[in-house]
DNA sequence: TTTATTAATCGTATATTTGCGATATAAGAT
DNA sequence: ATCTTATATCGCAAATATACGATTAATAAA
């Protein structure tokens, strides 16, 4: 941000958009649509499957765990990835829980 | 993005990450909050629960829309807005049928 | 030991996002 | 007609994000 103002919202603000952040990508989500196929999986394998250059990958696939939304070791000279799906609960929860639904077919509504 | 790459990706793909955008900023976050609470809403009312600019949230509120988030009518000087909870109803969709959930014990995981 | 493989990080260029004040526009009030 | 209110848009500055090639580091293979 220009200015931060991430201070100025609730917690519970910043972690919806934070997660949201993580997955506002092409690349993310379909990094993440490869971890969850493959269920464990090496770094080159999605270099392979993305049209995007290694180091581009490796900078997604950071930005990704420090989003916690997937978990990574080191397994030789390769780095193992697989998806942090208590992440993704905590998300849904907070997600439904978030807006209080009315109907959808709201009278009052422009 | 530096060099658009996004037909490079699936329309699902970006569909996913384009909502998850829209959502990715606590202000929008926020005003999505405030807009479901009061069902309609005008701008002003939102723009005094923000710690931001009147020009900053106007936008805000026109990303969301672009995203058709919310819908928004003009009333007089006024400008009313609500959320469009099919999008939401789509992009849950999406999002549940996005990853092939495994266990999330899984044994495999690094 | 040398070489190859794998992946993270650095440096850099470019594009986009965020935020605000100023301005424009348009309806409503006086 | 003029003033006020409400909101969108413009122009700008600063911060972030995206992408890549080059480099580094560390293991594995020869």
């Amino acid at each position: 941000m220009a200015f931060n103002k991430k201070d100025e919202f609730t917690q519970k603000e910043n972690e919806l958009s934070d997660f949201a952040n993580a997955i506002s990508h092409p690349a993310r989500v379909a990094i993440l649509k490869e971890i969850a196929k493959r269920e464990t999986c090496i770094c080159g394998e999605i270099v392979e499957v993305l049209p995007l250059a290694q180091s581009t990958v490796s900078q997604h696939l950071k930005e990704l765990l420090k989003a916690e939304l997937i978990k990574g070791t080191v397994d030789g000279a390769k780095s193992c990835y697989c998806i942090n799906w208590k992440t993704f609960e905590r998300f849904e929860k907070i997600f439904n829980g978030f807006f209080t639904k009315t109907n959808s077919n709201n009278p009052k509504c422009c």
